[in-house]
DNA sequence: CGGCTGATTGAATCGCCTCAAAGAGCGTGG
DNA sequence: CCACGCTCTTTGAGGCGATTCAATCAGCCG
């Protein structure tokens, strides 16, 4: 009984943390862990009925797409975030892994009903959902009113902010080392810019001194505060 | 008894339709009908806990605004809509009247109670929040990714569609005349724009046949399907 | 009538995109 | 081991679209 979903890294963090081991059994039995290579696509915008998952590790993107073929990445996920749109009937945006990645899937009818039974899950699912709503609203003003500079270092230092959480090798305010699980591509798409401007931005901030990028995807932040004041932030 | 909220306009369509009339009498105690006029604001960003309403009638926006003092309109809500943030400490946006409104607005820490006890009324919320989620990440690729032009076009032509649902003089596809609740600067807070460059835009659409604009508020569509691929809709 | 707010139009600038070429990192296969 | 092809990145030159700055115009109210 204990040992159901005992393996899980995120089981405190993710939904799932408001059942008891009983109630867990439910989930458990309705839920596929599975592998998703870096690339392949959880969910396509325009499917029946979207999966509804939790991501154990790695990183996902959700996606849109204009119709000449242009992305923008409207969304992030990280390891113990949910990701699906449950009450939606087809869904609009494709959920695919930048980093491979490991979910928990459940079927979006299937999940539905267990919200119904498990209200201490239904509740946090709504906190969440409306912390996505703000995180989103955030993103909106940045995209349609800051300049590339500033998209790039307060991506950057959200990214920096990030990994300083996960990984302890960086402490305090030293300069911190971290690798980006995106490549320049996807933080244009996400920053809805082109490959390009974001390379220039990356450029103009090493050539500051504010950054140093030691591998291609490796970064170095030297002045978190300067980085910062380039994002608008202050 | 059944009188209470017996005289709301939107009963039927808020989040209190899921309730029944004993159920009410809980959110009725607690809920203050408001006038806000033209202009006012319901909640500040930043304020401490913000107010959670249902919009009677009129037009609100959501807002937020760069450290240099630009504005963008997140999310504009319309009759019947949930307006608020349960569960977020501290809002981060402002929410004000672009017309003259009525709200019926409720403490947040009561709401969030309130919610707790009545699960149909939670869920309801819940749908509605992962729809506005849905439609801010749409907006977010529109914002991005979309000319001027597309952007003015997308958003007369779905502000027309939305008039056409409300006011019925306006049958089929024939032309249809309504009035803007915003002014242009407000459009181009909408848009991530310029009041001059929603102005040329509409100007351009006016050129080319597509629209009339008989008053300073008022837009008339002569042709729908022109605008809709103007706005990239196709 | 002036004063106000909001809308329109024009001219010039600037930031980002587009197009293009070259360089770096990396796995594969000879 | 090196050559090759592939993807990703960097850098440059030029162009276009939206902004900025500025002036005029329309509607409204006192």
């Amino acid at each position: 009984m204990t040992q159901v979903c005992a393996d899980c890294t995120v089981r405190r963090e993710a939904l799932c943390g408001s059942l008891d081991d009983t109630e867990l059994l439910d989930l458990h039995r309705l839920g596929r862990r599975r592998i998703l290579e870096r690339g392949e696509t959880l969910n396509w915008a325009g499917d029946g009925d979207g999966v509804c998952a939790n991501l154990l590790s790695g990183v996902l993107k959700v996606s849109a797409c204009t119709a000449d073929g242009r992305e923008q990445i409207v969304g992030l996920c990280y390891p113990a975030d949910f990701v699906g749109s449950p009450f939606v009937d087809t869904s609009h945006f494709t959920v695919s892994a930048l980093t491979e990645a490991e979910v928990c899937v459940f079927p979006r009818g299937a999940f539905e009903g267990l919200l119904a039974v498990h209200g201490r899950m239904e509740r946090l699912l709504l906190q969440r959902t409306f912390a996505a709503l703000d995180d989103t609203r955030g993103r909106l003003l940045v995209l349609s009113r800051n300049t590339a500079e500033q998209k790039v270092a307060g991506f950057i230092s959200n990214m920096a902010e990030r990994a300083r959480g996960t990984d302890c090798r960086a402490r305090a305010d030293g300069p911190a080392t971290f690798d980006l699980p995106l490549t320049r591509g996807q933080i244009a798409d996400v920053l809805g810019l082109t490959i390009e401007t974001v390379s220039r931005q990356l450029t103009r901030l090493k050539a500051a001194g504010i950054l140093a990028l030691p591998g291609v995807r490796a970064v170095t932040v030297r002045d978190a505060a300067a980085l910062r004041a380039r994002a608008g932030m202050d």
